[in-house]
DNA sequence: GTACCAGGCTGGTCATTGTG
DNA sequence: CACAATGACCAGCCTGGTAC
């Protein structure tokens, strides 16, 4: 069963970095080792209607047959020459109940054209904003998602409303995964979202997936696993997945859940086996350069490109260049990079002169007794992993200044 | 009003992948 | 194997918020 009209009452912002003109849907295809894993995670045995919404090619789909052979399966893809690609691919998993829907995700009368609800639904959304018209205002509140409109409209994306839409499709209790980017998991500003989430849903777990999960791209996501039931008491198991197979899980409370949802993050946590100081608690200042790129080029200045290779000492001898400014390196800051894929390699001790700093670019003050200690520390193998944890960003990534004052160091 | 702070967006690069 | 095309790139830059 095909629908030919696709509905267009949502218009798709192209501005965010992910929304590439190669791929006019910002479609990533899973590798199927994820895939395979992904439809384990579900904990459903028996399940009789399951949705994919968004499914692609069906790389996703594909393990969900083996799991549920005597389910019947509804896929759903705005594009309409995938449903040929799709059956064949669909082909080699036997014999099973399925039907193709070509429809819009983000249409507000999706629920009503796919005629029933389902007890598993599953999906890899495009990872791009949305504008936040009344259709979408509409889906959020029938998914019981009104929260989400007091929050400012940059966090109004494509993977929310594909939330909301599988949230509409879904019976009571229905088991629910989906692919989501790093941000919707650890960024700063969707905290709200993932109240409202934890307060809606039962999340049962988070699993931080490799770098490398999905084909052209290196692209840092997650699998988020929950109930259609309401949350805010369950606690949320966290894993990663390698090719190790599935961590043993972290387990976070409802309010833990709300500040960030990795497991990287909180396998910081220092047992109490291990010891480990804060910059916090050595009542370190972090301060952060001011210069741009730009300036740095025309009138001088330390960033991220100034750093001692890894396999050089560390230490920093500095021009006199600085005026003396609170946020010129001087003798005996350690300077940190904060953005870049490898900014925890960069690291290094100010041990003469002075100079203004890039904006990428932290300088730590802490007593002098302390300094060795930090930098042997934020080197080592633990600091080093640490510092790879609390940077977060789909593509490029970015350390903040609160984790880095309550990153567990070593010692 | 100004300076500073914090978070993460976006356009110019270049490594990787595709194609003939 | 050489060249072309591409990229949920990546780091420099921008913007909104806050303190004084």
């Amino acid at each position: 069963m095909v629908e030919s009209s696709l509905a267009a009452d949502v218009a798709a912002i192209p501005s965010r970095s992910d929304f590439r003109p190669g791929d006019p849907l910002s479609r990533f295809y899973s590798k199927s080792p994820m895939a395979d894993s992904f439809a384990a995670l579900f904990t459903t045995d028996m399940a009789k209607n399951v949705l994919d919404l968004g499914c692609g090619e069906g790389s996703l789909t594909l393990p969900t047959t083996q799991r549920w052979r005597s389910a019947s399966f509804m896929t759903v893809d705005k594009d309409p020459e995938i449903e040929l690609k799709l059956k064949r691919e669909l082909r080699g998993a036997g014999r099973i109940s399925h039907q193709h829907h070509c429809l819009d995700a983000l249409s507000l009368d999706l629920p009503g054209k796919l005629h029933r609800k389902f007890d598993v639904l599953l999906s890899n959304p495009p990872y791009r904003r949305v504008a936040r018209t009344a259709a979408i205002e509409r889906i959020f509140a029938d998914a019981g998602l009104a929260g989400l409109l007091d929050l400012p409209a940059e966090t109004c994306t494509a993977e929310l409303v594909f939330l909301a839409q599988m949230l509409r499709a879904a019976k009571e209790g229905a088991e629910i995964g989906m692919i989501v980017p790093d941000g919707l998991m650890t960024s700063f500003k969707n905290a709200a979202v993932r109240q409202a989430l934890v307060e809606r849903l039962s999340i049962s777990k988070v699993v931080s997936l490799g770098r490398g999960s999905f084909l052209r791209t290196t692209a840092q996501a997650y699998a988020l696993m929950m109930r259609n039931e309401p949350g805010g008491t369950g606690y949320v198991d966290l894993h990663t997945l390698d090719e190790d197979g599935l961590s043993n899980p972290i387990q976070i409370s409802p309010q833990e859940a709300a500040r960030r949802l990795d497991h990287a993050y909180y396998a910081l946590r220092p047992t109490q086996m291990e010891r480990s100081i804060t910059l916090r608690e050595l009542r370190a200042e972090i301060v952060r350069g001011h210069r741009s790129s730009v300036e740095v080029r025309t009138k001088g200045g330390f960033h991220t490109t100034s750093f001692p290779k890894s396999d050089e000492p560390r230490e920093i001898h500095l021009d006199e260049a600085g005026a003396g400014k609170k946020t010129d390196a001087r003798a005996g800051d350690i300077l940190l990079a904060r953005v870049g894929r490898s900014s925890h390699e960069k690291i290094g001790l100010v041990e003469s002169g002075s100079s203004p700093l890039s904006d990428c670019v932290y300088a730590i003050r802490i007593p002098q007794a302390w300094r060795r200690v930090v930098m042997a520390s934020l080197l080592s193998p633990g600091g080093q992993r640490a510092l790879r944890r609390i940077s977060c960003g789909v593509g490029p990534r970015v350390i903040r200044k609160a984790d880095l004052l309550d990153l567990p160091l070593p010692i």
